[in-house]
This record gives structure tokens, C-alpha cells and sequence, in this order.
DNA sequence: ATTTTGGGCACT
DNA sequence: GTGCCCAAAATT
């Protein structure tokens, strides 16, 4: 009796068992379709021994229906997918999902239908025809196409297919990429990066697990180095993934990549056109994408023979997944280097704790690029203390700034300021009776966005225009904005400099590939004066011209209690301090601030990342966090109130007394109202040597919960909202 | 998750 | 007995 087990793709099932039909031949790692009901469900032939099951009679069992025209996952993709459901604990479906992620690549290739000459001519020959035939030799297309390399009508041409002098070819519309090419210009290094370039090459060479953290100041050239044990790879025949944070944004990363390689990579993310997703799958499973650069999705792509990972800002919190299963893409990455066999880099000017303990332990082997590329010098730092240099009312920019603001603006150069809040206020009220926008669905302030002159929820896209009047009492103009977004900045700084040229850098203006060029372009060519950006502009970008960054609010991101706020802070203003100064002329960087003392705003004031990290280090020991201790979350989530407080509650009447573990909760999630959604929370903080995830799957495994609750972990969370 | 089954209940 | 609703069981 040939019976597989299969890993179906439904995380409410557990593995099942089917027969092999007469004539198929499945491996583990095959994607079948396997019979279940009336219904046909996504399944991986999976080894048996490691999907325990309770054995089922043979005469119970089904035969599969087919096997997916694609390759097997390989052994390496599997072995990834158990350990990211396992050290998440996610459902093993769930995980496997994102490998399947394709749906189109898995009914094999696409073709179309081009055509060609035969060679035999038609029974009668009229001109348009002989025109045709002429222009057509050595030409295959479709007859779209054909029709405008010949000049005559497709109805021409279709005569022809029908008198057989055209015949039908059909072909893959899966284009294959064009080659990266290892040596296409010799490349130009310093001798930091040559040294590092070298280390990373030859770890290519041996094809074993080697992780490394890539430790350089920002403009030191890290992209360039790490480029070097790319094009290694690609000299051994191997693929490449880079996983960069913000894949809307990478414009500028995909034009010093086709300097380097003489083609565009293979790009992945989660806004890729179906079409354009089978074909970069399936190039993937093939082995013909050479270097993949993707968000963090594409690591669980199904690589035929992967040479080394890369991980680029490998220190952004973006890299945490923070729905569906909670992974984070820079632990999975180095796992998943560790399966296949390969090096994995962790480049970063502002590495993790984490990933900087990890290099002490000698886990990672740590590469420093101390110095800027080429001499420039790392910006001076000062603060500006708002308690003694107040803005005025309604405005955000002390006067220290604006003159320095006003001084670029005479010299022709550039400034940005830095505010990490998109829209024009985060908060509107009435005057009259002190009414508050509120989204129904989060517990969260509408934001006004004047742009588009609308109120908006960061956090669900509700959305509605602003009002006249008062939805309360019903006062007319008696709306007033509080508080500063770019939007707002960018008024201040267009009232205060009435001359620059202001351009607001958000998600919400750079929202495709093609705004984002426009913005660099615009940029380098000294059309724009002040930029007021986000996140989105604290990397990546290289303009020569800028010579001052301004960060309007550097206690913003201290507020609210966040585990890992001092870090994050200190990594924004470090990477945004870095724009500055990164051509021939020397840059300065402002920081804002009503807490000139606190740690982390003077440790980047001195330029003194040692003081700050040790200054957290001893935080996070007192705390026992990472990497001394490990917290984990539950969430637990219902649309009725009362149903997520009650789940919450028992599961907190059912946690277990454990010497390893301090167990918070439940308490509303501090955003308790989420797209609808009311939300509770447990928090687990654990000593390191604590089996976590066996202990909390005990704990939560045998409890049920009415329909509609939805109880979810969060293994080494991030976001704490 | 989705579909099927079956028990309980009102109604004929 | 039939129809209907909902909960429980099964799906390999």
C-alpha cells in the first residue's frame, strides 16, 4: 500500500493521510491536490516521521488527485517552515502557506500562442500579404505584435494563420529575467570594505552556515561591501536573497544594484501583480532568479540553490510581521541560512541589541566599517531644548532651527526635517463643547490629512472628510487641529521661509515606485529645499546637497511605554542623522527635545553609540528583556467586549506557576479597540534557560473558546499596541 | 475551515 | 412524520 502523509494547507486540520495512485510517483516536499469532502485542498507530501498522527485504516484513504506542476520544496524549505511554526507557535499550515504563496505559479506555466512562417506560401498573394510575408522572416511574436512590426492589420495575418503560411508556437509568458551579471563594472572600494568584501566572499566559497553581522556607520558603503559576496554567489551559479524593510521604497537601492550588476533583481512583495508574482515563483523554484530582493515574504520562497542571505537595515522593526503568523524576518533569515546551508549577512548602522550580543556571544562573526566612504565625516550633533527655546504657539521649529534652515536655503543647500507623524494633526476638537474625532473602529484619534482634506485612522483606513460643523453641537468653525504632523511642518516652514521649496517625504506621497523616483530625481536636481519626511526618509537615500537634518520631536517615540522605545529612538535619529552630510560638504544635525539629559538623546548628541549601548544593556538586564530574558504576548481579540475580556480572563485563571516565568494580565491591549476589534493581553516575561513556547502551547493547547475569539501569540513581540 | 450529521423541538 | 435550527462531528 503506497501511503504519504500530507501537510494540507488548513490550519484547522491536522496532517492527513492519503494513497498514492497507480502511475504517480510524489516525493516528500511534492505539492499535491488532496481530496477532502466534496472538496479538493493544497497539500505537501511531508516525511511521516515528523507529522505525528494517529494511523488510519487503509481502507479509509483516499487516493490524491494530482501533483502541482512545480518543483518539490526542498528539504531545507521544509525543515524552515517546521521551525518557524514551531518557534512561533503558529499552525504548521500557516507557515507552509507562505511558501505556496503563489497560487498562480502552481498550475504550472502560462503560455501564449506566437507565430511564425512556415515557409508556405498562400493561394493568392495580394500585397498586404506579400508585405507581411516580407517584412516577418526570422520574426515570432503574437499577432498583436506581428501586426505592428509588418504595418498591416491583424485581419491580414489571421488570413495567413488560416492558409497555414503563419503557424502557432505556444511559449511560456514567463519571460525569463535578464542576467546579473558578477563583474559587469570593476568595483571601487576603500580598504575597510575591500577587507570585509574579501572575509565575505570567501565564506560564500566554503558553502556552510556562517552568519555575520555587517557593523558600519552610516555612508560607509555597506550596500557596495556586502555587493561583493553577491556577485561571488553568482560566479558559483548560486541565488541570492537580499531582504530589504521598505520594498515600496527602494528606488535608489535598484539603481546602484544595476550599476553594479548591469540588470534590475528580481523583485518580491506583497503589491506584485498576480502575473508578475508566478513569474518571479517560478524563476525562484527554477534556479534562473539570480538575486531575488524582497520584503520579508520572500524568505520563504522556494530557492532551488541558495547561495547566501542577506539582510539590509537589519535592525528595522518592520522585519516583525505583525499579523498572521508573528515572525520576524531577520531570526527566520539566519535560520533559514542555517537549513540551506549558506552564509547569512545582517548588515545594520544601528544593529539590534540583540543581533549585537549575539556577535559578543561569537554566534556572529561582527565586520565593522568604522569610517564613511570616500572621507566624508559623520555629522555634529546638537539638541535644542525646547523647555528653554520654545516655539511658539501653534508652531513646532525653535529659532535655533529655523536659522539654520534659513542659513542652507542662502547657501543653496538642502535640509530635512525629521517627524515621525504623517497627516497635518494627530488629534481634532471641537472648541465649543470639546468634542473628539474618534475612529469607530480603533481607540485611536482621527488624523487630518489637509492634502487630501480628510480625517483618517492610521490604523484601519477609516476614513471620512472633514466636516463643517460640529457633529456634536453642531457649532460652525469651531474645529481646531492639535498638534504637529509633516503636513503642519511644512506650513511652518513655508510660512517662516516663504521662499524654499518644500516637499512633504510621507507613505502617503511616496506611494509607488514611480513617486519615489520622482522624489530622488527632484531632489538631485536641487528642485526641492526642505523635505519633511517620515520613517520613510530615515534611509536609503544619498543626497550630496544635504547638509542639515532637523528632528522636530525626538521624545516622541520615548512615549507610551514601548519595551523597546530607547532602541528604536535611538536607531531613527541615528539613521536620519546619518542623510546629512554624506557629499564634500559636512553636515549638522538639530535634534528637538524636551529631555536634553535622558540617556539616549545625549548618547547621539556626543555621537557616543558605545555609552548607549551599554546604557541599555544594563536597562534591559534590570528588566530581564532581550537578551537576557525573552517576553512573549498573548493577544486575545473578539468583536463583542465581553467575549475577548471573558477568554482573556480564563485563560488567565488557567496560566501555570513556573519559577521561569512572570506572567502580566490580562489588561486591555493598549490599543483595546482594533479595526473593530476588542482586544486583551497577557504578557510572559521568561528567563532565557525557560522552554517558552512548550509552556505557553501547554497552557493554552487544551483551553476552547466560543467562535469569534481569536487567540493569538506573539513570540518575541515588537509592536506593544 | 467547511460540510455533514443528528438531536431537539414545533408543527401538522 | 416533516421541516427547521443549531451544535457536534468528521474531513485521511
Amino acid at each position: 500500500m503506497n501511503r504519504v502523509r500530507c501537510l494540507v494547507l488548513n490550519a484547522a486540520l491536522g496532517p492527513l493521510d492519503y494513497r498514492v495512485p497507480e502511475g504517480m510517483t510524489v516525493e516528500p516536499g511534492s505539492v499535491v491536490a488532496c481530496p477532502l469532502g466534496p472538496r479538493t485542498i493544497l497539500g505537501v507530501v511531508w516525511e511521516a516521521e515528523r507529522l505525528p498522527g494517529t494511523e488510519v485504516p487503509a481502507d479509509k484513504l483516499r487516493p490524491l488527485r494530482e501533483i502541482l506542476p512545480v518543483p518539490p520544496l526542498t528539504a531545507p524549505l521544509r525543515r524552515l517552515i517546521e521551525w518557524t511554526a514551531d518557534y512561533y507557535c503558529a499552525p504548521l499550515a500557516a507557515v507552509a502557506r507562505m511558501a505556496l504563496s503563489s497560487g498562480g505559479a502552481l498550475k504550472g506555466p502560462a503560455t501564449t500562442t506566437e507565430y511564425r512562417l512556415s515557409g508556405g506560401l498562400p493561394e493568392r498573394l495580394t500585397p498586404q500579404r506579400q508585405t507581411a510575408i516580407e517584412a516577418l522572416e526570422h520574426e515570432q511574436a503574437t499577432i498583436r505584435e506581428l501586426a505592428g512590426i509588418a504595418g498591416v492589420s491583424e485581419g491580414v495575418l489571421r488570413g495567413l494563420v488560416n492558409q497555414g503560411v503563419l503557424e502557432p508556437v505556444e511559449v511560456d509568458c514567463d519571460r525569463p529575467y535578464p542576467e546579473a551579471r558578477a563583474d559587469f563594472p570593476a568595483p571601487n572600494l576603500g580598504a575597510d570594505q575591500q577587507a570585509a568584501a574579501d572575509r565575505l566572499c570567501e565564506a560564500v566559497r566554503v558553502e556552510s552556515f556562517a552568519p555575520f553581522l555587517l557593523d558600519g556607520v552610516t555612508g560607509s558603503g555597506k550596500t557596495e561591501t556586502y555587493f561583493e559576496p553577491v556577485a561571488e554567489a553568482l560566479r558559483m551559479g548560486r541565488q541570492v536573497l537580499v531582504l530589504l524593510p521598505e520594498i515600496a521604497l527602494t528606488e535608489a537601492f535598484l539603481k546602484r544594484f544595476e550599476d553594479r550588476f548591469g540588470a534590475a533583481p528580481v523583485l518580491w512583495h506583497s503589491s506584485l501583480k498576480s502575473t508578475e508574482r508566478r513569474r518571479a515563483w517560478r524563476a525562484v523554484a527554477a534556479g534562473t532568479a539570480q538575486v531575488v530582493v524582497g520584503a520579508r515574504s520572500a524568505l520563504f520562497l522556494p530557492f532551488a540553490k541558495l547561495g547566501l542571505i542577506v539582510v539590509d537595515e537589519a535592525h528595522e522593526v518592520s522585519f516583525k510581521q505583525d499579523d498572521g503568523v508573528r515572525y520576524n524576518a531577520r531570526d527566520v533569515a539566519v535560520m533559514r541560512a542555517r537549513f540551506e546551508g549558506v552564509p547569512a549577512i545582517l548588515a545594520s548602522a544601528t544593529p539590534a541589541l540583540e543581533s549585537l550580543a549575539m556577535a559578543e556571544a561569537g554566534t556572529y562573526e561582527k565586520i565593522d566599517l568604522p569610517a564613511r566612504f570616500g572621507g566624508a565625516e559623520l555629522p555634529a550633533i546638537a539638541t535644542i531644548d525646547l523647555t528653554k527655546e520654545k516655539p511658539g504657539r501653534g508652531a513646532w521649529l525653535a529659532e535655533p532651527l529655523v536659522a539654520a534652515l534659513e542659513d542652507r536655503l542662502a547657501k543653496g543647500e538642502q535640509s530635512l526635517l525629521f517627524l515621525n507623524r504623517r497627516g497635518y494633526a494627530p488629534l481634532t476638537l471641537c472648541r465649543n463643547c470639546g468634542f473628539r474625532f474618534q475612529c469607530p473602529n480603533c481607540s485611536a484619534w482621527l488624523v487630518e490629512h489637509r492634502f487630501s482634506s480628510r480625517l483618517a485612522c492610521h490604523h484601519c483606513g477609516h476614513e471620512t472628510a472633514v466636516p463643517e460643523k460640529c457633529p456634536e453641537c453642531g457649532e460652525p468653525d469651531c474645529l481646531v487641529a492639535c498638534g504637529p504632523g509633516v503636513e503642519r511642518i511644512a506650513d511652518e516652514v513655508a510660512e517662516r521661509l516663504p521662499e524654499a521649496r518644500v516637499f512633504v517625504a510621507t507613505s502617503d506621497t511616496l506611494n509607488s515606485p514611480g513617486r519615489a523616483a520622482e522624489f530622488v530625481a527632484m531632489v538631485e536636481g536641487g528642485a526641492v529645499d526642505v523635505i519633511v519626511g517620515t520613517q520613510l526618509v530615515t534611509k536609503g537615500f544619498h543626497f550630496p546637497e544635504l547638509t542639515l537634518v532637523g528632528v522636530v520631536d525626538a521624545d516622541l517615540g520615548l512615549e507610551g511605554g514601548d519595551l523597546r522605545a530607547a532602541e528604536r529612538t535611538y536607531q531613527q535619529i541615528a539613521q536620519v542623522a546619518g542623510r546629512a552630510g554624506r557629499g564634500a560638504k559636512p553636515g549638522e544635525v538639530l535634534i528637538q527635545t524636551r529631555h536634553p539629559d535622558a540617556p539616549v538623546i545625549a548618547a547621539l548628541a556626543e555621537g557616543d553609540r558605545d555609552a548607549f549601548y551599554e546604557a541599555e544593556t544594563e536597562a534591559r538586564r534590570f528588566a530581564g528583556a532581550p537578551p537576557f530574558g525573552r517576553w512573549a504576548a498573548i493577544i486575545v481579540s473578539a468583536e463583542e467586549d465581553s467575549d475577548a475580556r471573558d477568554a482573556a480572563n480564563r485563560i488567565g485563571r488557567a496560566k501555570p506557576d513556573h519559577p521561569n516565568l512572570a506572567i502580566y494580565g490580562p489588561a486591555p491591549a493598549p490599543l483595546s479597540l482594533l479595526r473593530g476589534r476588542y482586544r486583551y493581553r497577557l504578557l510572559i516575561n521568561a528567563k532565557r534557560s525557560a522552554a517558552l513556547q512548550d509552556i505557553i502551547r501547554g497552557w493554552l493547547g487544551p483551553l476552547d473558546h466560543p467562535t469569534g475569539v481569536r487567540v493569538g501569540i506573539d513570540i518575541d513581540p515588537y509592536s506593544f499596541v
